[in-house]
RNA sequence: GGACCCGUGGCCUAGCCCGGAUAAGGCACCGGCUUUCUAAGCCGAGGAUCGAGGGUUCGAAUCCCUCCGGGUCCGCCA
């Protein structure tokens, strides 16, 4: 039986406030409620708007209206200031409410109930030609969030990652893997496909370019690719796949997986693509130009130099946007949420998409967009060897973290000490990224992304582990009484851990990893406070008892919004 | 030519959707706190005309308009 100790909160207060306005003839408005000053209240609203409605005074409204709230189980009082009606949630209610629901639902407190809404959360998806680069890590890490916060949120979720593993660009690459030997095309810096193979298909492109043999060789094999040589197609995804398990093994790493993989070879061998082609060619908006047919989308909102969206090219031919059609079609069939991470370049292509789903009558998927990440000196370009691979910024955060593991507890067992790093690590890159609004842009700078102080993941993943350490050192939790938290500091922290339930149903309906991320540092910020100002073991053992499950209960938030954002919850560190 | 995104102390970010009571944190810098549950912590100090200008409003970082700066996109590529 899930629990939601803050929203029982919120929807008292606004039953108490319907009913003192109600007994003074006041109109039920919906003002939003706020959260003020510590030394004003626990909750707020403004009687701004009620003053304007009824021609009075905001401050003379709230001081007739504070009076007329009642108690409740969880509002013990209101106070009128400035025009605003204060209201005080009494502590002890609060916390024996909040430890009750974390003790009832144990490690699972916050857990959305079980809903029926199947999501299908693509993301990821970078084309299999080489290593991922760090200006595309937030895509992984974006979505992987996003899909542990749904699925917490009690949301079934799929995750899929869509292979592109057709085009001229694997086609390059397969001409690469197949014609160049490895003298040609020189060493790799690392034994993992992705990075092994990448040489081949840079040397391809160049050669492809400066060497018309080639050109023609490439042009020819083109030809039967798209001529629908299903041999062929077979060989050029194996490629594609050698590629994919070596990006595979470095999201793994970071505690990113898949449920799914939709190769689109397989839309087009197993001819998902046609029945497309000719619904949108026969849509009324389709024209058709030099035997190529386009839909003109300028009367849908579509604007800028070309308006034209094409379906095929003149030799019929099918062009990606097409095939992401039928990808779409094939993705609403296994799910009633179709949710995609996508870099902001493809705002457009996305809007694109979406008109010709709604043009054909079909359902439309929504879209997270997110801002490449960037280096001082600019965009990263594999061409330009502007380059920080995923596993670059791997190792390098890795063996940062074990520096710091070997200053700090040195006399740790060398293993432990390296799994420790390799915790703290993973986790400081993950946080850094998802920590931040996806739309905004992020320049990558080694000091700023291997922080580990401050608003950073070992904050939070320290705070964690020192409950670990108190709850070991206690031996065990006790019979205790909710009313022995007298502490202002104690209140503070109930109240933030009373909030988990709500925050990640909140962040899942707006599709917002960073709210978790935010909520758990006040979590970890609000408990270090907790740990300087009240002594856990040494304290009197009524009020030791139910300190300890009030350290308990931090536990299991910080361990579930830690598990939200992909980050390890070290028992210690 | 057009569309979209971003612009908050020296640096980075939250708040913006849903307008409210002195704009909240982190980094860096300076000064403190460890016979007490791990100092990856805590406390204190300084530092912001919330890009600029108009407008709406009793009230604007938040909504509207214009402009400036940065980014992205407008292929019979994917």
């Amino acid at each position: 039986m899930p629990r939601d100790p803050w929203r029982e909160v919120l929807d008292e207060a606004e039953s108490l406030r319907t009913r003192a306005a109600l007994s003074l003839k006041i109109p039920p408005i919906s003002v939003p409620w706020e959260e003020p000053d510590e030394s004003l209240g626990d909750l707020a609203f403004g009687c701004f708007v009620y003053g304007k409605r009824m021609l009075q005074a905001p401050e003379s409204i709230a001081s007739r209206l504070a009076p007329a709230f009642s108690k409740g189980r969880f509002i013990a009082g209101a106070s009128a200031a400035g025009g605003y009606v204060n209201l005080r949630v009494d502590a002890t209610t609060l916390a024996t409410e909040t430890l009750r629901a974390v003790g009832e639902t144990g490690e699972t407190y916050g857990r959305g109930d079980p809903q029926k809404e199947r999501i299908l959360l693509e993301h990821t998806s970078v084309n299999p030609t080489g290593p991922i680069h760090v200006g595309r890590a937030r895509n992984p890490i974006i979505g992987d969030s996003l899909a542990r916060i749904l699925r917490f949120a009690g949301h079934p979720v799929t995750t899929e990652y869509l292979v592109n593993d057709v085009g001229k660009q694997m086609v390059l690459m397969y001409w690469g893997v197949t014609r160049l030997t490895p003298e040609q095309v020189g060493p790799a810096d690392s034994e993992k496909e992705d990075h092994t193979l990448l040489p081949y298909y840079v040397k391809a492109n160049e050669l492809a370019e400066k060497d018309a043999r080639v050109g023609q060789e490439v042009d020819a094999l083109i030809r039967r690719f798209e001529g629908g040589d299903a041999e062929l197609t077979r060989e050029i995804s194996n490629v594609s796949r050698r590629v994919l398990s070596g990006s595979l093994q470095t999201l793994e790493r970071i505690r990113v997986g898949f449920d799914g993989f939709f190769w689109e070879s397989e839309l087009i061998l197993q001819g998902k693509v046609p029945p497309v082609v000719n619904r949108l060619a026969n849509l009324p908006d389709a024209r058709q130009e030099n035997g190529a047919y386009f839909i003109d989308m300028a009367p849908y909102g579509v604007k800028g130099r070309e308006t034209k969206w094409f379906i095929t090219k003149s030799d019929g031919t099918s062009l990606y946007p097409t095939r992401d059609i039928a990808y779409h079609l094939d993705k609403f069939s296994r799910c009633d949420v179709a949710i995609t991470v996508l870099g902001e370049n493809h705002r457009l292509e996305f809007e694109q998409l979406r008109t010709a789903l709604r043009l054909l009558g079909e359902r439309e998927p929504e879209a997270v967009f997110y801002s490449y990440v960037v280096l001082p000196e600019g965009a990263m370009s594999a061409r330009r060897g502007r380059v920080v691979t995923m596993d670059d910024l791997i190792e390098e955060a890795v063996s940062r973290a074990l520096d710091e593991v070997r200053s700090r507890r040195p006399e740790l067992p060398e293993a432990r000490m390296r799994e420790i790093a390799e915790t703290v690590g993973i986790a400081s890159l993950r946080y850094n990224i998802v920590r931040v609004q996806p739309e905004k842009k992020i320049t990558f700078r080694w000091e700023e992304a291997l922080n580990f102080e401050g608003n950073s993941a070992p904050f939070l993943q320290y705070a964690h582990a020192r409950t670990c350490g108190i709850l070991n050192k206690a031996g065990g939790l006790e019979p205790y009484d909710p009313a022995r938290l007298t502490h202002p500091q104690e209140a503070r922290l109930v109240k933030v851990l009373s909030k988990l339930p709500n925050t990640v149903q909140r962040a899942a309906a707006d599709r917002r990893p960073h709210e978790i991320a935010g909520f758990a540092y006040t979590v970890a910020s609000q408990f270090n406070l907790f740990y300087r100002d009240c002594p856990v073991l040494t304290a009197d053992p009524p009020i030791r008892a139910a300190r300890l499950a009030l350290v308990d209960a931090t536990r299991v938030v910080l361990q579930n919004a830690l598990e939200c954002l992909g980050l390890p919850a070290p028992r210690e560190m």
